[in-house]
DNA sequence: TGCCAATCGGATTGAATCGATCCGATTTGA
DNA sequence: TCAAATCGGATCGATTCAATCCGATTGGCA
């Protein structure tokens, strides 16, 4: 139940993209040194976002990358879907239900879908803008992204 | 951003066994007969969801499990981390907060807490008991546990 | 009281996915 | 027209995971 580290290291990049967003583009070397991560690791992410669409790529001498909607736009869930793939749960929920090669008629199907939904919606309560955001004085409650009361009535761990 | 197979599993049994409750003790033979997953598994699974205090196992002839406490107090978080380990979607977050070996002051970290901590309350927002339940009329939103209104304010995808 | 049978528990092997790395194709600027 | 710098895809190794097997323990029965 932990995202992979690809997933990880993505969110860590399109934070920091975020914070140079007027900063016209960036590049993958740029991003590796500012972050950390391995340069041929953050090519591949830059690649995996570009493709996704949360990336808008310019090639040639002088290009680079850089966000393609507003950091208060993009949202966990989008960055982990775009590296990881569709958040779901089990195997059965992002294909059609008819290869669930336990039971045959699952009934515990449905209930799963309701909590991948709820998952989901708890990744896309978060934006990138929030996690660019410094948080020296740590908030109890983090900001959100929309009207959402998901994360608002969660009490820390 | 999926459990593991082995956490899809255990769900499944555990959901068997609570259709079982009554009927005294199953073993792991019984459980892998009504639930298709291989023998082996099912009996690593029955051991580790015993360590895990989610079953109680008696040795010896006529021996076996039963669930150690009512369906109803038994979410898919208890599950999950008993087969996986804690809930903790990044690295940092299950070890202590010195070691992450990206950026020395992370911005982002508390953040990342309360995204975990809104995934782990969706699934402990769901019990075995519900998912036992036979769900033919497959209801919008299901029965919760505890009066948590992480769920149910989520809209189906 | 001794034996037997059935069970759980841990250790081992194989496979699949993931992460890191490298090289080629493409484009812009001089 | 040339050259430099970038993205994009393909390859290789390592780690984790899933499945399997065997031994230790316990309770029932003769």
């Amino acid at each position: 139940m932990k995202l992979s580290s690809l997933a990880d290291y993505a969110v860590v990049m399109m934070s920091a993209a975020a914070r140079h967003c007027g900063a016209a583009r960036m590049n993958a070397t740029t991003l590796s040194a500012e972050t950390g991560i391995p340069l041929p690791t953050a090519q591949k992410l830059v690649s995996r976002l570009s493709a996704a669409g949360l990336l808008e790529s310019s090639r040639g001498t002088g290009g680079g990358v850089r966000l393609s909607r507003p950091p208060a736009a993009i949202t966990l869930a989008d960055v982990v879907e775009a590296v990881e793939g569709p958040i779901a749960m089990t195997a059965c929920a992002e294909t059609g239900s008819h290869d669930c090669n336990l039971e045959p008629d699952c009934r515990i199907r449905p209930h799963m879908d309701a909590a991948n939904s709820a998952v989901r919606a708890a990744l896309a309560g978060v934006t990138i803008a929030a996690l660019s955001r410094d948080a020296v004085r740590a908030p109890a409650v983090p900001q959100l992204a929309v009207p959402s009361p998901v994360i608002g009535t969660i009490a820390p761990l």
